[in-house]
DNA sequence: TACCCCACGGAAAACGTTTACACTAGGCAT
DNA sequence: ATGCCTAGTGTAAACGTTTTCCGTGGGGTA
């Protein structure tokens, strides 16, 4: 014998483990295991010894161990690209609480849309074993896929990644509440609307700004190239934005963002300019983050469900995961609609005889 | 023989592991493991067979083997109050920055004010064997704290907790900060300054009112209780609080608060009542969180470094798993200053020749 | 009374690592 | 030539669980 359990040290405490828990409930390791497994088999007199053991050694067992021999983790993967964006915090809060209702525990990446902190992410989901990953960010590489795939761990995107399978996507209808958003800029008489994108690199950024061009086409309206710019999703990419249409010689009496930052920052870029909103131009945004109804004036935007996308994401998951369950492969969309607040009126310079705006849409999340 | 590794079933790909590795490579899975822990006393013929045969397989090792057999999960914790607080993201990004750096991992716990939800996180802290906690939120339970000593597991509480010992709490020296706020209030001319604390039952929103009262006192300013508000916070409890103080007889001039989040909720209050910030009222946040820069106008607030704070609680932890080093016990503060932006400024009705407002300060950290 | 079956508990293998210890060569000094 | 030491590798124990398989005892049936 090369190493042993240490002999009955007095100095040390006793390691609280599985098997302290047995030799205090005089039963075996095997009993303790099944008891707190609620196993249905075991004795109800040994179960009371068991339970009365744990909680007098205040006992939790080994996750790694349990994990090692059991092969799974009973953890998620959550992979963003920014946490410091106050859109993910809030994804992060609805996909844990899912998550615990599930029985899982989430582990959270944020790639800060560096592909080299993507990667490291991605590997400390496969070192931590999780049991599946939802990766709402851009540009991860082939191979860390490949790599899922081979120790058989599901995988979900949150956005368009089309050379995807289907069943790993969760589409989004972009279109849908931009076009609300559209709609409603075009009722208030606006003809020259402005787009502000996230980084194209990334594929639900352009996916956004498609879904703009798309819209402005259906409703009748004529894109200008030089008011598409290209953001980051960022309050300070927003600023610089709207900065840069201001130094244009004509300007789009609104302008719809691809996210809520953005918009926050066109918002004091034109705050800095003593231009106001909505008189001098119309906002809106995209994702409705909390922040947005507290905005100044509050922020017209398009809302995307957290609750909805994390719970279909973990769904999708977990029914990958036990393949008893048929798959059902719905392809239904992520919802989107517009929350008109008050940063959108009447262009300026213009006294047209139009509908009052609707007053402030209550929150009812 | 009870269980058997499964003969070689064609059917499944081999798994990879530590033995696929070093039969791979034609060395003992010690060696492989040497190899990858940078054991110096490696062949290097050998060591770059490893390396071809891990990079050949993707090969990433299992943690929870390493950590159950090595005792160490290179995991920190972190407890916060509140994960949509933007305060709390940006402390989570420096953290995991700086964990990182040190070779560590960060599992994160939200206790959303709940002590339930707490005791949740501390389990699973527990049960996930982090090397150590940092906890900034309150409620703790001690049996939980009990557990982290019995385990061996050092905790670091940011913010004031009186009841532990020394070398577990990083002091923030809200007082510092506070005071600049009032002193700069004071100067301009402000004489009736209000105060919305965040939830009492906190021990660090208690210290923050505690020195808000203090600095008050030195600045030979008497308090009104009727403008002490208790907040939560969050942006409603900040606009709740304007909303009660705009609902009094008399106003104070000037408004400081716990935190900046509480500020913007007070902003988007009084431009709800039509009042203007600074002409009606001037606002001081607390934290300095990067959107504090893009209200409208730009908040006036006190920093927190989340470097500082994140690099004091990592090292503290670090410190102690390994005793070699000397603890050194450094009784250092967390330094706070003020940040003048604009929503401070000359008090209602008032005509007298004060100095000039500062410029915004530029944001840099 | 004899037999069988069932319910339940315990012993022990297995999970994928790290690491203590044993062992083998080879180099060097005597 | 012999002995000793060192460098480097391999074997196997150990980590704390889950889970399989077997044994035991009790109750029901023929």
């Amino acid at each position: 014998m090369k190493r042993t359990r240490k002999p009955n040290d007095v100095t040390t405490p006793p390691k609280i483990d599985i098997r302290g828990v047995a030799s205090l409930a005089r039963v075996s390791i095997a009993t303790v295991s099944r008891t707190i497994n609620h196993v249905p088999t075991v004795d109800p007199v040994l179960a009371s010894r068991v339970w009365k053991a744990v909680s007098e050694l205040n006992y939790f067992p080994n996750t790694q161990a349990r994990a090692l021999v059991s092969g799974k983790s009973r953890l998620l993967g959550l992979v963003v690209s920014e946490i410091t964006n106050p859109f993910f915090p809030e994804l992060i809060q609805e996909f844990e609480q899912i998550a615990v209702a599930r029985g899982y525990e989430i582990l959270i990446g944020s790639t800060n849309y560096e592909t080299k902190t993507m990667e490291v992410c991605a590997r400390r989901m496969l070192e931590r074993q999780v049991d599946g990953v939802a990766i709402m960010t851009f540009g991860i590489e082939d191979f860390l896929l490949d790599r899922f795939t081979a120790d058989n761990i599901p995988y979900v995107f949150i956005d368009p990644a089309p050379s995807r399978p289907l069943n790993s996507v969760l589409a989004v209808d972009y279109r849908a509440g931009i076009y609300e958003g559209v709609q409603h800029l075009a009722v208030l008489g606006h003809r020259n609307i402005g787009f502000i994108s996230g980084p194209l690199t990334r594929r639900s950024a352009q996916s956004r700004k498609a879904a703009f061009l798309s819209c402005l086409q259906s409703t009748g309206l004529k894109a200008n190239p030089e008011w598409l710019i290209e953001g980051n999703h960022a309050l300070d990419g927003g600023r610089d934005a709207m900065q840069k249409i201001l130094a244009l010689p004509t300007w789009p009496t609104a302008i719809i963002c691809s996210n809520d930052m953005t918009a926050i920052g066109l918002q004091h870029a034109l705050f800095e300019a003593n231009l106001r909103v909505p008189d001098d131009f119309s906002l809106i945004g995209f994702d409705d983050i909390h922040l947005a109804e507290y905005t100044i004036p509050p922020l017209t935007t398009v809302r995307m469900s957290c609750r909805e996308l994390a719970t279909r994401a973990i769904d999708n998951l977990l029914s990958r995961l036990k393949p008893l369950d048929n798959p059902a492969e719905s392809a239904t969309k992520i919802t989107t609609r517009l929350i008109v607040r008050q940063t959108t009126g009447l262009p300026r310079n213009t006294l047209q005889d139009l509908p009052q705006m609707p007053a402030t849409t209550p929150r009812k999340r």
